[in-house]
DNA sequence: TTGTATGCGTTATCAT
DNA sequence: ATGATAACGCATACAA
């Protein structure tokens, strides 16, 4: 059932059928109450619903942006999601969200962003496999690239978090405390920017990083006991350095299973800064943004919508070390 | 860049261009190489890329699915967006997601199912306010609803997976077991289905509920809280029947920090069969289905997309008692 | 105030 | 084997 459908019904053409549902720019006010009541009638009559494609084409513009992402999904994008939605409804805007589970589908799984049928999109962490990057960019609307290290360039605006920066701070500041030794510990399939910048401040400590205590893996169940292992060994660490809220609360766990005194002997920190890290039992220290706050990034990706020769823009989202009860 | 331009370029009519990138109905091979040649390099050229808008609206089939769901997310739904995206990939399917956070914006944020965008969608537990469930069926094109209550309809099919009946089976187990006291804990912000299973199981043991041993908190840390007040206080209850995998590992983890054997003075039974529940430790009874198995539903999800007229069907993903060392 | 007619970029049909 | 052309459904400039 097409607008034809409806203006045949209520006796008047397309144009007004069209008119009464989304008003005209060279008009102020709708047509008159009779003929609107009656293009209504027929509308619901027939169930009548827009054509997306045929008003996209029309329009060149779909009026959805979408987010990207890498599962497994975190309280952080979830808090991204929940803002882009807020935000994009206020300019009458639809959310969707496309998940990437495998490099061998991401070209397929982000066709909706590379063959532009969103207004616009948020590539986050990970999403998006390196070598797809530019073919995506190439055909997608307004972009934001959520990246620490791939560089500016005119087509799109790139956010960073100085990942590596705030880890290198973050254990920068556990030697300071006096602490000995640092381990390392990760939910990660390999060592990331994460660890570099562990290893950053382990090296500018004068130290080696020493590979008996940095866990980096992607199972938690197998991580979990290399840790126990690490901490009841001889050589126990006096802090460790999470990759994640997540392994950082089960770091925690495990310490006060095998009672050790939190943070006198061990200290613990995580990364993320998510609400977990605040109501944990003790308060977790944890690298990330203090508080979840996107709307500038979210205000600059519209900006880009209405205007899309901008040039390409460095925004960032500082990450940080957050105080709390476990350093 | 449209085909228009590419056809100029390489000299040849738009009809030869769509021809040699996506193949004719009334035809086996394509072009000769000489100008499929001319074509291509034209398209990379020019960075061609196909407009989806005016394909879809061609075609009437934008070749893309959308699963619908209500934040949070858990392991149960990242194993359906995996699948659906994994299965769909075969069929030259992409999937998108589309969060529904509020229930004042779900009709917008459901827009792109309901305006039919999408060939097919999974609508997931909550992720469709009743009042809007009507609305978004009329518009949208094939149709995987995920409900226990719902009535079927000629226009979709409807999953059930009996959660008030298997969580009444868990706690019917646990006074069959001999437990006395068993207590109802859930991360939820009010009493749903899996509270009534439960409250049904209770009232088939000839009891009452009681009000005293029932958390139902959306907060987790306030019902952990309580949960605490508990199993501390003079009517400990010999088991828990908890509304989720979460839930019951955040009650195993209190309960065993409180030095409570288990299961000998309390059971624990969650509710997701999720990956956490093999894994945990000791390896947790969880009601769900025995493995995440989402390929009959996805089967006909596309079927129905294939043949629209095929009527309402009832599917079922039976829950069942995954007994585990928790019980 | 309402209607007519054009074009958005593709694909399918029919003609060459 | 290739091309011309007519839709697909909608929104708008322009005419009435």
């Amino acid at each position: 059932v097409t607008l034809r459908d409806v203006a045949r019904r209520a006796g008047v053409s397309i144009a007004t059928v069209s008119y009464v549902l989304n008003g005209r720019k060279d008009r102020l006010r709708g047509p008159g109450p009779e003929v609107t009541e009656r293009v209504k009638r027929a509308v619901d009559d027939l169930g009548y619903r827009v054509n997306t494609s045929a008003r996209t084409l029309r329009r060149l513009r779909s009026e959805l942006v979408a987010i990207a992402y890498r599962p497994p999904v975190g309280p952080w994008l979830e808090e991204l999601v929940k803002q882009t939605e807020d935000f994009g409804a206020r300019r009458g805007y639809s959310l969707i969200t496309v998940p990437v589970f495998r490099d061998d589908y991401a070209d397929r799984s982000l066709q909706v962003i590379s063959r532009g049928y969103v207004d616009g999109a948020i590539l986050t962490f990970g999403s998006v496999p390196e070598a797809e990057l530019d073919e995506v960019a190439r055909g997608a609307g307004a972009l934001m690239i959520l990246d620490d290290e791939r560089p500016t360039a005119p087509g799109y605006d790139i956010v960073r978090v100085g990942e590596r920066r705030a880890l290198a701070e973050a254990t920068r500041f556990l030697f300071e405390q006096g602490r000995r030794r640092v381990a390392y510990y990760a939910y990660d399939d390999k060592p990331g920017l994460r660890y570099a910048g562990y290893a950053d401040a382990v090296a500018e400590a004068g130290r080696d990083v020493d590979p008996s205590s940095v866990i980096v893996d992607g199972d938690p169940a197998r991580a979990t006991a290399a840790l126990a292992e690490l901490l009841a060994g001889d050589r126990r660490p006096d802090a460790i350095m999470c990759g994640s809220d997540r392994s950082a609360l089960a770091a925690l766990h495990l310490a006060r299973e095998l009672g050790l005194r939190i943070p006198a002997e061990l200290a613990i920190i995580g990364v993320g800064n998510t609400g977990v890290a605040e109501l944990s039992d003790p308060p977790l220290t944890s690298v990330g943004i203090p508080k979840l706050d996107f709307s500038p990034i979210l205000r600059r990706l519209f900006e880009r919508i209405d205007d899309p020769g901008l040039a390409g823009e460095e925004l960032t989202l500082d990450w940080r070390l957050n105080l709390r009860l476990t350093t």
